[in-house]
RNA sequence: GCGGGUGUGGCGGAACUGGUAGACGCGACGGACUCAAAAUCCGUUUCUGGUGACAGAGUGUCGGUUCGAGUCCGACCACCCGCACCA
């Protein structure tokens, strides 16, 4: 999914030093050594095992699965953390946690790998995959290891095979002819990244489209519940959802048929179109006939102008910037319609903006209401006739200013719909149309349209898992038997020539038909990658070592309570999800169909960028920053240019790799910083300034804790009576617990920091209270009750600090399996509440009052106060408004 | 073009359903400790005027609703994101 960028030498590249001195002082908290230790004692008393017999509530915390590119960086942990901390919160909380981790690890890098460096795919990915494994345990990360996989393990792509033959019996799936992008010289399909300016990327050769038989999923007969299952998905962002409504693009409108006047015996009787606006029939000056429907292609064959014209029509690239550029173009066929109300008869005609794939491939053209008509008809010289009045506008004078009108108003020029509005028009048009005929049928169909188009799966590639089909000459294409799958890819390929080694492999794809015996084919394409990412969540469910996908195991787990990654897949990924694990359903082999009941789509982690005076990228740790804000090269005192903060990426070096930040600072100060300042959905940029900002927190907490267990005895009971100081304490830890719980609830990661910090702030206010009074037992337990909440609040984030002061103060067992603080709910009630008083808006002071006082009560208060007299000067109040709990304003 | 979002100090950002704007952090400045430095601790830090208590202004701009607006409404400006010949 993310596509990491690998940096290649990181281990070379200097370090940056700990702005302070070596953090081997009994006085600091050593990360580096303390860090590694603590997972180890996680790792071997295996606590992030989840079992699926495990009585206590799920909870499902995913973040989508990367793809192994070969190393990660900072950068690409954000989101891992995120889900991180909510997974260890949700177990503090008591739920039984699945938090798993595997690799979307087939698609076209790998190929390219084996290309360019003449590994073989498989080992290429394998060994990323290693690497990058441990980079991520690097993190702390509270991950269920014993469930990863990877997409390209046969027993997962395997049961993907199945999958396919199931939604193949079922219907789901069908063959067709679909265009690709073909590289004449390398001879080989072409993805559509490896097209650049129209020219395949290796080769340079202009990029022809080439019709190749391939494989669909049926997901836009999924549309209509796609569409409605959005509205369940309450734990979305909005964004999202209006995205995916916006792809599935539904329209209502109208299916029109249009009579052709005298056609030749070899053309049909009428043209079908669709459109959104019946309204306008009475405006339409020509019909217009994509350069691919069956009409054009017959008349074509006798027309060699037409043929030609619908040629020109095809260069040129599939690139939207192209494609928006375009000039409208058209050629006139020669043939008219009857008008189906009885206006003029009309023009018939093929033209380039008419899209084969969205409606009937046809359409009428309304040029004074439509922006792609005016300009067509504004070429060809076609009539141009205003049916919507503008409102407050006079029928008598009206005339387009130089464009069509596309607003509201009331019809006119048209018949029987004149003075109606547009929507009474549209209906009035529905209705009198699908009264009439022509020939055995209605002329006008009230019609549902969408934009969403069936989901093309097959790819001309190696490494992806392969198509379970064998294609008989005789049989056509036939499912390879049960008891033959998986068809696995065979290792014996070789990428010196272009083209898929699926296809050029001397004996692979030679097979027998599984019905007739016969010679056959094995398919040779294999599938998107975005059909292995479309139910791995599923596959996770499983206990290791069982069948990857289980009924009983998905239904108890899924939906993924809370889903994380990047908005980069709000579409495309989520979607086709969706429709998988519906289709799953139908089919029996799940029971739920939204796969995922929470999203959060976070934001990247951005760095600033170094360029020399050659214009070369430099490595952050090769920059050193001057005072006056100038930056230099390391050694050499060259200047550099600071470029803005950008997405981390190898090709322009500002990346951070996570061993040097877990060797100078710690990985907790990483995860700490990444969680602080900024909103998670949005954008962060990584600075030095705000690591070494998260050092110093790291330290704060551990000197707090080491404060308190120095100067409170452990195991105080708790006194019966406490004085204010230790009380307004223990107050803000209990609140401290509460208000952290629901940040973490809300993924508010920043403002729980804050508040972590604000509590900070005043726990070290309180130990030097309790140093400079006497450490009372009402103190020391309060000291100790405030270091207990802190180091618990504080542990999802910083995991194995916890761990350390968790030992310190003597908590039982393991922080990461400590329960969340229990909170007591009469803390956090204060029994007086200090209001601001308003005259005339303004903040003029304040009043503490009892919790209860009643409005009456407060007034007088208010009244009574000098500040107020004086504003009054001797008058009464006009009018005094109490809000109880939150201000008084006296108007004066 | 269509759809959506965001505008708050020098910076990242807080502010629950209309109720003390600037929490918390970064940076900066001043101080304590130190032979000195680092670390740490304390204080100041929206702007303007004033030594000062204090006064005035202030959440992109303009207007409105309200006792009260960062928050709601209308118009506009800027930036960001998504989609884009979808009839």
């Amino acid at each position: 999914m993310p596509s990491p960028a690998p940096s290649d030498d990181i281990l070379t590249r200097p370090r940056r030093h700990p702005p302070m001195n070596p953090p081997m002082s009994t006085e600091r908290y050593n990360a580096r050594e303390a860090e590694p230790r603590w997972q180890k004692i996680w790792d071997e008393r295996g606590i992030y095992r989840t079992r699926n017999d495990d009585p206590r509530p799920k909870y499902y915390v995913l973040e989508m699965f990367p793809y192994p590119s070969g190393r990660i960086h900072i950068g690409h942990g954000r989101n891992y953390v995120m889900g991180d901390v909510v997974a260890r919160f949700k177990r503090m909380k008591g739920f039984n946690v699945l938090h798993p981790m595997g690799w979307d690890a087939f698609g076209l890098p790998a190929e390219n790998a084996a290309i360019e460096r003449k590994t073989h795919p498989r080992e290429w990915t394998y060994e990323n995959i290693a690497t990058m494994r441990e980079q991520l345990k690097l993190l702390g990360l509270s991950l269920d290891w014993s469930r990863e996989i990877a997409t390209c393990d046969v027993d997962y792509y395997g049961e993907q095979q199945r999958i396919f033959l199931d939604f193949f019996k079922g219907g789901f799936v069908y063959r067709r002819e679909s265009e690709v992008n073909w590289d004449p010289v390398d001879n080989t399909v072409l993805a559509n990244e490896q097209v650049i300016d129209g020219r395949g990327w290796r080769s340079g050769a202009l990029v022809e489209r080439r019709k190749l038989a391939q494989w669909f999923f049926r997901i836009s007969d999924a549309s209509d519940e796609l569409l409605a299952g959005l509205d369940t998905l309450e734990r979305w962002p909005e964004k999202v959802r209006l995205m995916q409504r916006n792809w599935i693009g539904r329209s209502e409108g109208l299916h029109v048929r249009f009579a052709l006047e005298n056609p030749a015996p070899e053309l049909p009787q009428e043209i079908k179109v669709y459109t959104t606006r019946p309204d306008t029939l009475f405006g339409a000056s020509f019909l217009a006939l994509s350069p691919g429907h069956p009409l054009t292609e017959t008349l074509a064959a006798t027309d060699p102008a037409l043929k030609a014209f619908v040629e020109e029509c095809r260069r040129g690239g599939t690139s939207t910037a192209e494609i928006e550029t375009q000039e409208k173009m058209g050629y006139d066929t020669g043939l008219t319609v009857a008008h189906p109300l009885g206006g003029p008869h009309l023009p018939v005609y093929v033209a380039n903006f008419v899209l084969m794939e969205y409606g009937t491939g046809a359409i009428f053209g309304c040029p004074a209401h439509d922006q792609r008509d005016y300009d067509f008809a504004s070429k060809y010289g076609l009539p141009i006739t205003p049916v919507v009045l503008p409102p407050d506008a006079d029928p008598a004078s009206f005339e387009l200013d130089g464009g069509p009108y596309e607003g509201d108003g009331t019809l006119f020029h048209s018949g029987f719909l004149n003075g109606m509005s547009v929507p009474e028009a549209k209906e009035a048009v529905a209705a009198r149309l699908e009264g009439e005929l022509l020939g055995n049928s209605a002329v006008g169909e009230r019609a549902v349209n969408y934009r969403l188009r069936d989901w093309g799966i097959s790819r001309q590639r190696y490494w992806g898992c392969p198509i379970p089909i064998i294609h008989c000459d005789a049989c056509g294409p036939v499912p390879v038997p049960q008891d033959q799958l998986p068809v696995r890819l065979p290792d014996d390929v070789s990428f010196d020539q272009p083209g898929n080694p699926l296809d050029h492999h001397p004996t692979w794809k030679h097979v027998t038909c599984p019905h007739c015996g016969g010679p056959a084919r094995r398919e040779t394409d294999t599938m998107d990658t975005f059909v292995d990412s479309s139910w791995y969540f599923a596959r996770f469910a499983s206990e290791p070592g069982t069948a990857p996908l289980q009924k009983a195991a998905a239904d108890h787990w899924l939906p993924v309570d809370q889903y994380i990654g990047g908005i980069e897949h709000a579409i495309l990924h989520l979607l086709y999800s969706r429709f998988f694990i519906r289709t799953l359903k139908k089919l029996g082999r799940v029971s739920i169909e939204e796969p995922f009941a929470g999203l959060f789509t976070q934001g990247m982690i951005v760095h600033e960028t170094y360029k020399d005076t050659a214009g070369k990228w430099l490595f952050p740790e090769e920059v050193e920053k001057r005072p006056d804000g100038t930056a230099v090269k390391v050694g050499t005192g060259e200047p550099v240019t600071v470029g803005a903060p950008e997405k981390m990426s190898k090709s322009k070096r500002n990346v951070v790799p996570p061993e040097i930040v877990a060797d100078t600072y710690g990985v907790d100060c990483a995860r700490w910083f990444m969680l602080a300042d900024t909103p998670p959905e949005r954008d962060s940029e990584w600075t030095s300034a705000g690591i070494e900002g998260a050092w110093r927190f790291v330290q704060r907490i551990w000197r707090l804790v080491g404060d308190t267990t120095a100067l409170a005895p452990a195991d105080t009971p708790m006194p019966d009576r406490f004085g204010d100081e230790p009380m307004a304490l223990r107050r803000a830890s209990h609140r401290l617990a509460a208000q952290v719980a629901d940040d973490v609830e809300r993924l508010r990661f920043n403002v729980a920091v804050a508040r972590v910090h604000s509590f900070a702030n005043q726990f070290g206010d309180a130990i030097g209270a309790a140093r400079k009074a006497g450490v009372t037992p009402d103190w020391a337990f309060a000291l100790r009750e405030a270091a207990a909440f802190l180091v618990a609040v504080v542990a999802p984030m910083v995991p194995h600090l916890a761990e350390e002061c968790w030992a310190g103060i003597g908590g039982a067992g393991l922080a990461a399996e400590a329960g969340w603080p229990e909170i007591d709910p009469a803390l956090l009630v204060e029994d007086t509440v200090t209001l601001p008083i308003q005259i005339n808006g303004k903040r003029r002071g304040e009043i503490t009052v009892p919790k209860e006082a009643s409005p009456g009560e407060v007034e007088k208060a208010v009244l009574a106060l000098e500040l107020v007299s004086q504003a009054l000067d001797g008058r009464a109040p006009k009018r005094i408004i109490v809000v109880p709990q939150r201000i008084v304003n006296v108007v004066a």
